[in-house]
DNA sequence: ATGGCTTCATAGTGAAGA
């Protein structure tokens, strides 16, 4: 089963590199982040035309995810429950027996900033979610921007990003608390080239330098890890005109 | 260089992203 996440920074404008990818990659699921539209507006007649069936909980301007899959999803859930939260960054379902989580965590700004607070808190309500999931589905994965770089390898300059927002300690900590649910870093369990990032910024020719983070991630609870084929970031679409500053990330289970 | 690009909501610029 091939799992893969993609922050696409607007779904309308990143509309035909979505399809395109997904006619070239076939993966089983795609969870969107950063689609930026309202359910209303969404394009479900370009996702259906391109063989794929969406889950979508979005809000205009900020934020909003979707799950495209072959198979129908079930059992949707499309909030933390238990955290009063206005912004659209969760969507679970059930795919195939694989309990699918569609994240995309707060940026956090700044670490002195209420964004950061409300980071922080989020993050403790989505882990505190997650128990509960993991109980009720052994076959559990998050996919998804979660806007943490995990260690100094996933950042190209560890000392300039220093306490900063995506790798400071707090965040860190709470990616860590995410394993200690019995989650894996999909991408860790296999050997990787040095300096693989799943975002860059587009200013100062970024990409083209490398000067990236990886932010993106395909968490595997234990049982779909043990059958992890493969974890991998795709750079192509990154290349590409008027690109999303992240890249998709694939796993094959 | 506290910006650099890109998107959205706007109809001038400003906010937000990471």
């Amino acid at each position: 089963m091939r799992l893969s996440a993609w922050n696409v920074n607007s779904l309308k404008i990143r509309l035909p590199q979505v399809v395109d990818w997904l006619s070239t990659n076939r993966p089983d699921v795609l969870c969107l982040q950063e689609t930026k539209v309202e359910d209303e507006k969404f394009p479900l007649a370009e996702i259906q035309a391109a063989g794929y069936q969406a889950l979508f909980s979005g809000q205009k301007t900020y934020n909003g995810v979707a799950i495209l899959s072959k198979q129908q999803g079930k059992e949707t859930i499309s909030a933390i429950p238990a955290f009063n939260d206005m912004q659209k960054r969760v969507l679970a379902a059930t795919i195939d027996n694989v309990r699918v989580i569609c994240v995309y965590a707060p940026n956090g700004q700044s670490v002195d900033s209420d964004k950061y607070r409300y980071k922080l808190e989020w993050l403790a309500a989505f882990n505190n979610w997650l128990k509960d999931e993991l109980v009720r589905y052994p076959q559990l994965a998050v996919l998804g921007d979660l806007n943490i770089a995990p260690e100094d390898r996933d950042v190209h300059d560890p000392l300039a990003w220093e306490g900063n927002v995506l790798v400071s300690p707090e965040e860190r900590q709470a990616f860590r608390e995410l394993l200690k649910l019995g989650l894996k870093d999909s991408f860790r369990l296999f050997e990787q080239p040095e300096k693989s990032f799943s975002w860059w910024d587009y200013r100062m020719s970024a990409f083209r330098r490398n000067l990236g983070l990886r932010i993106d991630h395909v968490l595997l609870s234990s049982a779909l890890a043990s059958c992890c084929k493969s974890s991998t970031i795709d750079t192509k679409p990154r290349q590409a005109e008027r690109p999303s500053d992240h890249a998709p990330v694939l796993a094959v289970v």
